[in-house]
DNA sequence: TTGAAAGCGCTAACAC
DNA sequence: GTGTTAGCGCTTTCAA
């Protein structure tokens, strides 16, 4: 256990060279050939491995990234999380995740222990950080990257999908599905994404002269749409439904058909948002908005990118999958 | 952006103390209670974040556990995942997450890359580690923890959940449905999770007498399973199926259903293995093995603080959770 | 309890 | 091209 890796220097003595000539060979410095030769057979012989902990200590560069979200499991996030790691490792930078289960409200702390680790920059998949610490990115020089949360702040980088515009798709759809009475279901957490679409979606509504009754109650979840439909189609007069996301969409889409007696979209019309992998699936087939996730991937890694204050806010846009829930 | 980090040096200074005061008041050294209060005063005056990196080049210690793994979007190890980064967190650790998709088959460099950061220890949820590696880590006291992985050596920590007994759980629930030919399938991929859940099905039919037939193509994936029922079901004898993974079953059900118009459990009994959440949605209720993944998380995170060559080898029991697909 | 000094493993500026 | 030297920000003896 108390086996300590080789460092530089023991290299540098088995090779016959100096200490920096060995740093040189690892970072492409200049080098002559036989030196070279000298060090790597040295390194590979004592299993050496440069140590990124002294390496960024000097040049002020971790190469982490810390990344903080919660609800990691679900098939959106998780996508996200996934699509995410891809591309940073791919560029050469390494993901430091904080998972802000325990701390829903409160991403703080998770922050600050990122900037302990001198996270280059920190990408906020879910979760509001407080103002004072994003004065404390911009103070300490280290890019901040929001998804999904808008922000009325010129220094901060926001990458969100086109809420309004998807909710606004959603309605139409629902009104040329020729629905009378709709529902809009979110959850009870109430994030700005599922507000700016139920918003969205009930002011088109209004527009459009159709009566629309807001639900929302419970985590964002299956469980939760399936409790939605359970609670809503004793009215009998409502024949449309829009769900801002997917995964309540699906449980409210089981319920209306296997607990309610619907048929959809014969008797109701459904409409989700997102277009999880299980949208697709064979006893769903739901009609939704989608959010091209490698699109907004794309997007943070640009933003991270991006050496000065340039692109702040990026909206990556939304379309309608029709399948066939909506009539 | 050149901004830099307020150092302990700044704090000192500004406290009228010693940098040593600095460093043992942020570390639980014995301070008088004057001094602590100035170092906290000026250092929150500044900003001032402790850096671990430095921290951890003087200790030895980094805080960061490695984590690679493939597919992190997929159901089941999302949920992993999601289960492993919270229990990290709460002990204190950070977790370096690295994305094994680009390179399913050989992990190698990326534990490597790990080595670099002078990760404590590491966790691979997916993929199997050539020999070389796993002695590089015994050799840099890095502790290794292989998930559903079995291994023949007694140096490297291993959790795996009981496969074989839940395969054989699987074919006992088939067996009391009475089905005369069954069929197992699994991906391409041959995990070895999945090869031993279908050898096992496979070899306890064979001494109940029933006939199987093993199918196994494309990933571990919703659509693989619906291919697999499509290609089987022509054959009208076959009247019970073993998915080695519920994402398989779900594709495997929605096909028989859907599109070979079998009735299950009625004509066809289907088992999965893992119970994913999905498999409770209405309407699929899947009988399935369930692995209990909160145990096995805990077992992970046992493996990691046991100091010496402790429990090596932990299996994680699993059982059947009866719902309507087997008869 | 406190400060001075040494050093963790590395890189970079400087001479040679 | 190569070695020497001086730090990076921190912890940790060692005296005081």
């Amino acid at each position: 256990m108390a086996q300590t890796f080789v460092t530089a220097e023991e290299v540098a003595k088995r090779a016959g060279v100096s200490r920096s000539a060995v740093s040189r060979t690892f970072n492409g410095g200049s080098v002559s050939k036989s030196v070279r030769r000298k060090v790597l057979k040295a390194a590979g012989e004592l299993g050496y491995r440069v140590n990124r902990l002294a390496q960024g200590l000097m040049s002020e560069r971790s190469n982490l990234i810390g990344v903080v979200g919660a609800n990691l499991s679900s098939p959106f996030i998780s996508r996200q999380l996934d699509l995410l790691s891809i591309g940073l490792l791919r560029r050469g930078l390494q993901c430091l995740l904080l998972n802000a289960a325990d701390a829903r409200k409160d991403i703080a702390p998770l922050i600050e222990l990122l900037f302990e680790f001198r996270a280059q920059a920190i990408i906020v998949l879910s979760g509001e950080p407080p103002t004072s610490i994003i004065d404390e990115c911009i103070a300490n020089g280290v890019r901040l990257i929001l998804i999904n949360q808008r922000l009325d702040r010129t220094d901060t980088s926001m990458v969100l999908s086109d809420d309004s515009h998807g909710a606004e798709l959603a309605a139409m759809r629902l009104v040329k599905a020729d629905c009378k009475k709709v529902v809009v279901v979110s959850s009870s957490s109430q994030t700005p994404s599922q507000v700016r679409r139920a918003n969205a979606f009930s002011q088109r509504m209004g527009i459009e002269g159709i009566e629309v009754v807001a639900w929302s109650g419970g985590p964002t979840s299956y469980g939760s749409g399936y409790k939605a439909a359970c609670e809503l189609l004793s009215d009998k007069t409502i024949d449309g439904a829009f769900c801002v996301t997917d995964l309540m969409a699906l449980g409210f889409l089981d319920a209306a058909r296997l607990e309610m007696g619907r048929r959809v979209p014969e008797d109701l019309s459904v409409v989700g948002f997102d277009d999880i992998p299980q949208a697709s699936w064979k006893s769903y087939q739901l009609t939704t908005v989608a959010q091209p996730l490698d699109d907004l991937t794309d997007k943070v890694l640009t933003a991270l990118d991006s050496d000065e204050t340039e692109t702040r806010l990026q909206v990556v846009s939304v379309f309608m999958v029709e399948r066939t829930t909506a009539r």
